[in-house]
DNA sequence: CCATGTTTCTATAGATCTATAGAATCCCGG
DNA sequence: CCGGGATTCTATAGATCTATAGAAACATGG
């Protein structure tokens, strides 16, 4: 199974076979797929499957992991960086929706059917969900305590707010391939910012003194 | 099948197998639900459910048909009304959010597994959905027209965007029983109205006192 | 070119699951 | 109580689909 050339083909394989499966259960769902039409998409037969994978639910355990993990690996990054939070907030939004636009089919399959999992499982992804999660509400925290956002706000609230609301954009995206990501992601920031309301002062570019 | 007391016994029973293959659905998903598991819910036998459903998939049309029904009337109902943008948009955020609360399983299968319908069924329910949000976007509009929202929004992006967000939430809501509801739809209505961004000039209710 | 380990294939057991057919039971007007 | 339609049941054909076992093909260093 495993020795000197190690890490060469079967490593690469593996790979194939988790981006196979994910394409495969973004499209059906896990239960609506069948091995044959993941092993059809590598292109290998249905029962050699099982020489990368106990089973198949082992199968979408790692499509899962795959999809987040990346995902979460992104937000940290913007999280540690010293932007101002404007620029955090806008790049948040611009990981996950472009994230969707190149096909991360893993995401989806993680968003949609992880719940699908064994308990066991579903809680290490829990676990970076909430990362991903708490991240942004560090973010939303920050932003609070600078003075540019309200201080009354709710950061776990706006941070479980951006994070659906970006998921449903992907879903629009997946459908619709001709919208334009740039132009959306500018609208999802400025509401998330300055929401819909007409406002007698607009925001002078600069700072103000008035708070802290 | 159909005589005098026509509507009595069939009509009820099948109204029960509709629900009962709802709640199932949104458990497990379309594939991953068996018709037994459908009529064990509603305490009969596997091949009884024959008789109220020629298929599995038309007993996933009905639910979804069921579930964005109700949901679009009621989305009619509040554009119909009189009251000021803000009014109906809580009252549009109060209706989606509370129809998770209320278990509409129906819709939480409409929303995850329409897509599994055959292409002229997902068309008629495509047309709902639609209609669902263009009266939201007449919203939108209405209150860009009175001045209450900036005249530079796009109310096709408003709209999917509020939908987007509310959907988001069912997920949460269903997971956590626990969670406050009206808090949950007054902070989702202040967020699309206000956004999070501290502002210079508060509506006069708030003030904004110089803490810190 | 051989020997050994790796990868893929074929074939199949065993467990579903959908949909149908026909029998049994229920319910009600007469 | 009886006859007939309405509703439910049992049993099963036929079509999956997962997972395994063992044979075949492939690769590669010695």
């Amino acid at each position: 199974m495993v020795t000197g050339t190690d890490n060469s083909r079967y490593q690469h394989q593996r790979q194939l076979a988790i981006r196979s499966a994910a394409a495969v259960f973004a499209e059906k769902g896990f239960h609506g797929a069948s091995t044959r039409d993941i092993a059809e998409r590598m292109g290998i037969k249905q029962g050699s499957l099982y020489y990368y994978f106990k089973s198949k639910e082992e199968a979408l355990g790692e499509v899962c992991l795959f999809g987040i993990r990346e995902y979460v690996e992104r937000m940290k990054a913007i999280a540690a960086s010293d932007q101002p939070f404007e620029a955090k907030l806008m790049a948040t939004v611009t990981s996950h929706l472009t994230s969707y636009r190149e096909r991360n089919e893993a995401l989806k399959v993680h968003n949609d059917e992880r719940l699908y999992l064994p308990a066991d499982k579903r809680a290490t992804l829990k676990e970076l969900g909430s990362s991903y999660r708490q991240q942004l509400e560090k973010i939303f925290e920050e932003g609070a305590a600078t003075g540019v956002l309200r201080d009354s706000i709710d950061c776990h609230f706006a941070a479980q707010a951006v994070i659906g609301m970006c998921n449903g954009w992907g879903d629009v995206i997946v459908r619709d391939p001709d919208l334009d990501i740039f132009d959306l992601i500018q609208k999802c920031t400025d509401l998330v910012l300055n929401g819909f309301v007409e406002r007698r002062k607009t925001k002078r570019a600069g700072n103000d003194a008035g708070v802290r």
